[in-house]
DNA sequence: TATATAAAACCGACCAGTTGGTTTGTAAAC
DNA sequence: GTTTACAAACCAACTGGTCGGTTTTATATA
């Protein structure tokens, strides 16, 4: 077989081998004899592959983030035409993605921070660029990355086996925040925003008493 | 010294020694040689608080839901006359408190995790009845979801080094998700939503493509 | 109150097994 | 014939946990 070929299939053996133990055994069991076990590879040619095993993790972190990023931009370039705020809509529905992906790459991330919290640089660098995208087009920058914290919030709680929500909610909701019609009607434009919420806690109600009242209102923008 | 009381003060210096590590080193640095160290105590002296390691993670995870049932039961105290939806807001604030506190003891759940994933049982089961008091108290539970997914959004990001938002940012949001009156113009009576959107991915624009043009679109409800 | 004794808290050396990583050897690809 | 891909034995450091012993506190007795 040819050379290269060989060593790309150890390599691929060895992180898919990697994401299946932190699936099935959690984050805190992936060692490198396990990963050289699982692989089939010896552990001297999971070594000639990844040469620290701080690699491995980076290794599966960047092959997550390529992964996503090309679901990403596929889907981005789908939407780009036709939605009003195409960055938010790819975030979602790649986040949504990642929430449903079975053996979720996403994993990795997580076997990342439990080993080497400083890797997480990485992706949030690149999470900051979108979130700036998401606000720039955004009339509601705010709003927009409150529906992009829900999103995550749901993937988060369910990669962690703490999400109370049965999967029927789980997509319902996803759905609904994919759908910018149902967000119009509590669009205000960046500046005028009245904080009626003082950051000291104690006190949250006031309003939201008479639910439907509000929903009549006109929304315009710029 | 009461022998009562040395227990407890080595109680908690080791359990609070353990949450120094997390938060400084990362769960997968949280050994019992390591909490010896950072404790003051011999590894002797930890042992015979904690007869394993598990029950270190054990009494992390409940002091941490204890302190934050507290903070809960508390809040809701005050905020029960007044608001129309107190558990909701009891939660939001919750989760506020938790992503605020600075060495936030809810790293115990991270460390539990990658140790023991069965210990996440505890704090989902919980966190269940929480999440079935607030859709029982609202009028559009999913919205109510959606505010509670993203609090924990914001929440996870930050805890896990990953969040790409700024304090301010953070604070802001936090607030906006409080304020009921921010949200009522989006409420929808729990039954008829319409569901224009397919769980299947690889299309999510269709809707949402003209925004400005359907947030003018009435919305009622029975 | 003084003292004997038990019990609890604590120490630190130690154990077997595991960890990330190295070294040495070998067969195939170049 | 040199480099590359891999295997297998090996290593020092560390892992969770045990154990015999020392100190501190509690209790009984006189």
């Amino acid at each position: 077989m040819d050379n290269a070929t060989r060593s790309e299939r150890s390599r691929n053996a060895a992180l898919e081998a990697a994401i299946r133990i932190i699936a099935r055994d959690g984050p805190g069991r992936l060692t490198l004899d396990a990963i050289a076990r699982e692989s089939g590879l010896s552990k001297g040619g999971v070594m000639h592959q990844f040469r620290t095993k701080e690699a491995v993790l980076k290794a599966l972190l960047e092959r997550q983030m390529e992964h996503f990023e090309e679901f990403s931009t596929g889907y981005m370039a789908k939407v780009s035409a036709t939605s009003a705020n195409p960055n938010l809509a790819t975030q979602l529905a790649t986040v949504r993605e990642a929430a449903t992906s079975p053996n979720s790459a996403a994993l990795a991330l997580v076997a990342a921070m439990v080993e080497n919290p400083g890797l997480m640089m990485l992706p949030r660098e690149r999470e900051m660029k979108r979130v700036a995208a998401i606000k720039a087009e955004s009339a509601d920058p705010d709003l927009a990355l409150l529906r992009w914290a829900a999103a995550r919030g749901l993937l988060l709680s369910s990669l962690f086996g703490m999400s109370p929500l049965s999967k029927d909610e789980h997509d319902r909701l996803f759905a609904r925040l994919l759908d910018d019609g149902q967000w119009a009607g509590v669009e205000q434009p960046a500046k005028e925003r009245q904080t009626k919420e003082q950051p000291t806690k104690a006190r949250a109600a006031k309003s939201g008493a008479a639910p439907a009242a509000k929903a009549a209102t006109p929304r315009k923008r710029a």
